[in-house]
RNA sequence: GGGCGAAUAGCUCAGUGGGAGAGCACCUGCCUUACAAGCAGGGGGUCAGAGGUUCGAACCCUCUUUCGCCCACCA
């Protein structure tokens, strides 16, 4: 096991000390003065609660790769870093952790809360900034921004302001998506619908005259009941029809309410009779709308029930409805179900599965609430989107993810961008305490509770609850007085903006926006956004409708859409589930390389990854593989100093393997280049792998070594230790955008010697060079290679050892082959270990000898004194006979019934395995045998 | 309910009109002086099923089956 590693490569070390390099040297800089053309990309900006994940590595080792290509390129080449605040997700964090201290964040009142959380991104939010540097992230640091910083706030405010002035805000009570665990209001698309069991419960609701008749309704939410305001059915269902302009009273409450029709209700569902909940249901809302029905909200901020549902009860049901009070709606649900069973009105429940919308945050499941709530006009913003899109001034990579856009594009809804959190960016608006005083409820929270009975605390937190109707007075700075009557008594609006607000201005607002910055100048539009699909909406879609409207340009010219990174089953990675592979680990055993490559070649446009570690354990022994080429090659430049190898400007050679290595170098270079363009990763992955693995490793070094150890002509050897160095190089060069670590320290170790300040990472990107392709050479290499492994392939096939040296006769037809063979006589001699070749074209097939087919020519062995036909006819015979004894052995094992039924499936499967691969054993000896006793 | 995608070797997947492929796993032989984290050789597929177009289909069309994802207010 010690010996193992002797040779191998070691990521740990290297990794750390070449980024320091590349950091130190400022080549992660791009400079907005460069007469280079700008290639720019900005970061999906990580969350600062994040920690890098698998989705994290994929996306960003893909935005390097582009960037780091580009940058070789000769492009001016920016990838602009930064982290955001995400607000929910952050305040969660924080609260969390005041918890854990027996606190809440009313305790300690708002201004001690945020700064709190400014203090926790302090110490943890840059955690992940640090990750991303051990993945090797060329990213731009000195221009790192936060969605939170000082310019980013002003970007954000500015907006804000614009949108207001140009009609496309407004503030509005609205029916929203309410997460009563964050107590704040959700966007539609924060909102995640998952399929869930539970139950229909059928509720009689009897009429006002006759309560010994009624109408039944059937509800999935029992507890909403206590504020209905009517009952809804279709007005061409016959069964209802006489109910119609009826009333009904509501169980338990004793309220009498409406029997309405609708249109909207489906005859088929249910009962055919709905209930109304206006206050608590979307599409209750609307009707509730249509019909002028009064709305009950009837929860509190936490989920909890107010008294508003005694309204309009009679005093019996108050006092037994009381207990109602103050609890959580699925208690209150308990309740319901039970009094209305007790009481009579439970006609039956039957298990239902339906979908259940849950706070994407905390998966608390959410309520529809009437709450006032700020919201973006989206249709007039919408449409120059989708136009960009259409118009192809915004490509998306792949092109199939263009109908979801579009789908979603179509059928925006306005989005609702307030959040009832402390930790955002609090929204521009004020109100006047004077003009607004009845829309304005000032409440008072005590600081520190007064042990002893004290002093009264001091009450240093206010809250402004801000109703429907007051006037807003938007502005980017807290305004001196009122405009409309001076007064100097203004409120902010407690809210503050949606996270994903601030992401939409981004790709501007990183590169100075409002102020008409050189860098807007240079690298606005963007080239290319990277990004996963799960984010289109959130994300892509509202920074092109963001750029169109304040830059009046897209934010990015393509949009490159890759897949997920899934566990080995195709399940998504969760801490709960236990299956996530941790980056940092991975890099930590294996090395940034190997993480990088692995997820590279896995990539494929729209299809999810499966991750596995023996995969990324392939990866490694690659980069084993090159460091070993070059322990080869450093070993073997012998006394060519670096000039020596310099001298030879131009790579060319008569040497038949020379001109194949070259002309392959050339089409690699191509095909990755090529690759790279079309956003096709993993096939350049896999084409550096192939060749630098499989035709420099297993071919070209075994080739030159032939020269090296026995050619005599130094010119010849010269050149072959050019070559091992001038392919592997330029190899490098092509793969240091997938492995930058491994191919920079590499070549800083190749001749001619380098500085300790020069890098790859700002080579150049290598260009094929035509002069040196030669098609010839590589058809007529294959079919030297061809000659080879058919010699090998008798080998293997006859067993002849490797320490044997053959005799072999290749059958030839013409005299360009018979040249060919001559000229590379000495490669099949070392590489198939063949004393003498014989060729011509009317050779013989000797006695006794095994044949191949080789690109169209025939191969004889002769095995005379090769092997001792007797003994090998002999040993065959054993052989086939100890097979014979365990296949019978394995036969009875699975004809018997007893063990097929006893024995667990993946042991049956294993003895089947055994028996196959046992036939197949059998089979190739027998034919040794008759081939054998056929030559004699 | 609407939409999208997938089905190819034991596993993970590439392959878009003419040759069925890669990595891993498996089998055989080798510690051959760069590398056993390796080398050489090998076995293995009714390209989900059915029909159609074509001289020719894994690939294009239709249907079916199974799986996955996204969107959606039928209580």
């Amino acid at each position: 096991m010690v010996e193992k590693s002797r040779h191998g490569y070691d990521p740990r070390e290297v990794e750390h000390r070449w980024y320091a390099l590349w950091e130190r040297e400022g080549f992660f800089h791009a400079d907005a003065e460069s007469p280079r053309s700008p290639y720019a990309i900005v970061i999906p900006p990580p969350n600062i609660t994040g920690s890098l994940h698998m989705g994290h590595a994929l996306n960003n080792t893909l935005q390097d790769i582009l960037i780091r290509w580009q940058r070789m390129r000769g492009q001016n080449s920016l990838w602009m870093p930064g982290t955001d605040h995400a607000g929910i997700a952050t305040q969660n964090v924080v609260e969390r952790q005041l918890l854990a201290e027996g606190k809440t964040r009313q305790e300690i009142g708002r201004n001690a809360f945020v700064e709190r959380v400014w203090q926790w991104r302090e110490e943890s939010g840059r955690i992940i900034i640090d990750q991303l540097k051990k993945l090797g992230a060329s990213c731009d640091w000195a221009r790192e921004a936060f969605t939170m910083d000082a310019p980013r706030e002003r970007a954000v405010l500015e907006v804000f302001v614009r949108l207001w002035e140009d009609g496309l805000l407004y503030r509005a009570e609205r029916l929203v998506n309410w997460c009563p665990r964050c107590e704040t209001a959700l966007a539609d698309i924060e909102v995640v619908h998952e399929e869930a069991d539970g139950r229909l419960w059928y509720i009689r609701y009897p009429f006002v005259g006759d309560t010994t008749a009624g109408v039944v309704v059937a509800t999935t939410r029992p507890e909403t009941m206590l504020a209905d305001t009517a009952v809804a059915v279709n007005p061409e269902d016959p069964r209802y029809r006489e109910a119609i302009g009826t009333q009904v009273i509501l169980p338990l409450v004793g309220r009498k309410i409406p029997v309405i029709a609708d249109p909207y209700v489906s005859q088929e569902f249910g009962t055919g009779a709905l209930k109304i909940t206006p206050g608590h249901d979307f599409n209750d809302f609307e009707i509730g709308q249509k019909h002028d029905l009064q709305v009950i909200d009837t929860f509190q901020p936490s989920g909890r029930l107010n008294g508003k549902f005694l309204d309009g009860a009679d005093d019996q049901a108050r006092t037994r409805l009381n207990r109602y009070l103050l609890r959580d709606r699925f208690e209150v649900r308990r309740m319901v179900v039970e009094d209305l069973e007790r009481e009579g009105f439970l006609v039956k429940e039957e298990p239902y599965r339906h979908a259940l919308g849950r706070c994407y945050r905390c998966q608390t499941i959410v309520e529809p609430y009437l709450t006032p709530q700020w919201f973006v006009r989206t249709k007039p913003l919408a449409e120059p989107a989708i136009r960009a899109v259409e118009d192809d001034r915004v490509r998306i990579i792949p092109p199939q993810w263009e109908k979801n856009y579009f789908e979603w594009m179509h059928n925006i809804k306005d989005w609702c961008i307030s959040r009832q959190i402390w930790w955002g960016h609090q929204i521009p608006v004020w109100y006047c305490l004077t003009c607004d005083a009845e829309h304005i409820i000032k409440t008072g929270h005590a600081v520190a509770a007064t042990p002893g009975g004290g002093p009264p605390p001091e009450i240093t937190d206010w809250t402004y609850t801000i109703l429907p109707g007051a006037q807003p007075i938007v502005a980017r700075e807290k305004p001196n007085a009122c405009p409309r009557c001076a007064s100097q008594e203004l409120v902010q609006d407690p809210d503050v903006l949606d996270t994903w607000f601030s992401s939409a201005l981004w790709p501007f607002s990183t590169l100075g926006w409002p102020d008409q910055t050189k860098e807007l100048e240079v690298f606005y539009p963007t080239t290319v956004l990277v990004t996963a699909f799960d984010i289109l909406f959130f994300w892509v879609a509202r920074m092109i409708m963001m750029g169109l409207k304040c830059m009046g340009d897209v934010p990015f010219r393509e949009v490159y859409i890759h897949a997920l990174v899934r566990d080995p089953e195709g399940q998504k990675m969760s801490k709960s589930r236990g299956n996530v592979i941790d980056p940092l680990v991975v890099i930590e055993e294996y090395g940034a390389d190997a993480l990088r490559f692995t997820l590279t070649a896995l990539v494929a446009a729209g299809r999810d990854i499966r991750l596995s570690e023996e995969r990324i354990e392939g990866y490694r022994n690659f980069c084993n593989k090159i460091w070993n080429a070059y322990r080869f090659v450093s070993m073997h430049l012998g006394g060519d100093d670096a000039n020596g190898l310099r001298e030879a400007k131009s790579p060319s050679s008569a040497d038949l393997a020379d001109r194949w290595i070259l002309t392959r170098l050339q089409q690699v270079i191509a095909a990755v280049t090529e690759s790279l363009e079309n956003y096709r990763f993993s096939d350049a992955a896999s084409t550096i792998y192939q060749f630098l693995w499989h035709e420099y490793c297993d071919w070209y070094l075994e080739l030159v070594k032939v020269r090296l150890t026995t050619e005599k002509d130094p010119t010849a050897v010269r050149t072959g230790r050019f070559l091992l160095v001038h392919v592997l190089e330029v190899a490098l060069r092509l793969l240091h955008p997938i492995m930058p670590f491994i191919t920079e320290d590499v070549c800083k170790r190749l001749p001619p010697p380098k500085k300790e300040t020069q890098s790859i990472m700002v080579e150049q990107w290598p260009v094929p060079d035509s002069s040196v392709v030669d098609l010839e050479a590589v058809r007529k290499m294959e079919r030297v290679m061809a000659v080879i492994r058919g010699i090998r392939n008798i080998r293997s096939e006859v067993q002849i050892p490797p320490s044997v040296w053959l005799t072999a006769f290749v059958k030839v037809e013409g005299e360009e082959e018979e040249t060919l063979l001559e000229s590379a006589a000495a490669y099949i001699g070392q590489l198939a270990r063949v004393r003498e070749l014989r060729r011509g074209r009317t050779l013989e097939k000797p006695r006794l000898s095994a044949v191949a087919v080789a690109a169209g020519m025939e191969v004889y062995v002769p095995l005379e004194g090769v092997i001792d036909v007797a003994a090998e006819g002999a040993r065959i015979d054993r052989e086939l006979e100890k097979v014979g004894r365990e296949l019978d052995r394995i036969s009875k094992k699975l004809s018997n019934a007893e063990f097929l039924a006893r024995a667990p499936a993946e042991v049956v499967a294993k003895e089947r395995e055994s028996q196959r691969s046992l036939r197949e054993t059998q089979e190739k000896l027998q034919r040794h045998l008759t081939m054998l006793r056929d030559e004699r």
